[in-house]
DNA sequence: ACCCTCCTACGTACGCCGTACGTCGCAGGG
DNA sequence: CCCTGCGACGTACGGCGTACGTAGGAGGGT
């Protein structure tokens, strides 16, 4: 194993840790494990973090560090709003089986504020200043938070909530469901992301004219 | 210790993890543990339950069930609407350290059909019908699901997702989140529901009037 | 009355886990 | 030359989930 030979560092730690979680998920993770793939003992990581919770926050800040910067070429504020929303996606996307550890994790604070910033401008180039645009900003983050849990948590073999629909259960009691079931059992992730964010501009545009 | 007298059953061992669940969340729950507040060795458990993780589910399931029917006295689709919301907050509430878990597994068909089914309802007396209003009723379960994540998962010893800002970041970098610094650290959770719930259905009605 | 079957309870053991603690070897400075 | 300090590592403890084997009792068939 080349590898063995470099020093142990706390930034090779937490990249195997990425690694790892990428691969297959913060409940992989161990310290034995983590230190195999190392080729070093698992005491040693100790020297270099010091305990498995902080090294799992390393990873997630390391992570979410990775956002990519975008440029969006319109003046409208919708379409900013939009890069952002799909900004975020993207990230969920990359790292799907991160995405319910970062979601359920304290930001760190510097990247934190770095994308409250910017929801922030967009609200304002909307209108929105002060306690309402945090409110609309809040608002936002909640709906980003929760379709991107449905659609990232979903897949089957990560353990998610989708509905199964299918399952023996007696539909007569459920009329309007029946009547839906094929669009319940389906799902288009692209195409619902996208109709809840429209939803949620249309929401805005409607504060916008009081 | 009397209970150890009573025949182990599902139920009861399911009763045992909801307590444990409630009381200590779902990373308290082992086989060991449950067993010894039962007062029964670790392994007959197994002649009631094939493994932790269906008990887990079982639990999620029995919780789930505990959600309370609730009567609207309005004509008003928008105040069936809230209702619905608000019970789904009030069981979020009751189950703080349960929601993750909750948000995160397949849901019992079930429970979860009964829900949707009164979704469909509530958006039916709005005037919307089929796939548009699986649209809308999934952007509600998201933004719901989001604001209870934040809402619940939020408290320091839960492990949040909670903005702390003053830890040592340079504001200059963030006018804007400057400006509504005292905002950003305050939580209103009653508040910031209410705000949110209203911008759901504001749009909802926006996309009434086409 | 007998036995046979089946179900429940339980003990033991294996292979994981996080990590406290002690030791060893080596690099650097005096 | 030795001393100090630090990084690497082995061992060990107390936890975990659960496979497996056993023992005991309850119920039914004869």
């Amino acid at each position: 194993m080349s590898s063995s030979r470099e020093p142990l560092t706390r930034a090779r730690i937490v990249d195997a840790a990425v690694r790892l979680i990428e691969r297959e998920g913060v409940e992989a993770v161990s310290m034995r494990r983590l230190a195999a793939e190392l080729g070093a003992g698992t005491m040693s990581l100790y020297n270099h973090v010091p305990n498995k919770a902080v090294l799992v926050d390393l990873a997630a800040e390391r992570i979410m560090a990775e956002a990519r910067p975008y440029h969006v070429d319109s003046d409208d504020w919708r379409d900013h709003i939009r890069a952002h929303a799909h900004a975020v996606r993207a990230l969920a996307r990359q790292h799907p089986r991160a995405f319910v550890m970062l979601a359920t994790r304290r930001l760190s604070s510097e990247a934190g504020f770095r994308t409250i910033e910017i929801g922030l401008m967009n609200l304002d180039k909307a209108g929105f200043r002060g306690k309402i645009a945090v409110g609309m900003m809040r608002a936002m983050v909640s709906y980003l938070l929760g379709t991107l849990m449905r659609e990232v948590a979903t897949s089957p073999e990560l353990g998610g909530i989708a509905l199964s629909p299918y399952e023996g259960v007696d539909m007569s009691a459920f009329p309007l469901s029946a009547e839906v079931l094929d669009e319940l059992g389906t799902y288009d992730h692209d195409h619902e992301f996208e109709f809840g964010l429209e939803l949620m501009i249309a929401a805005l545009e409607r504060y916008q004219e009081d």
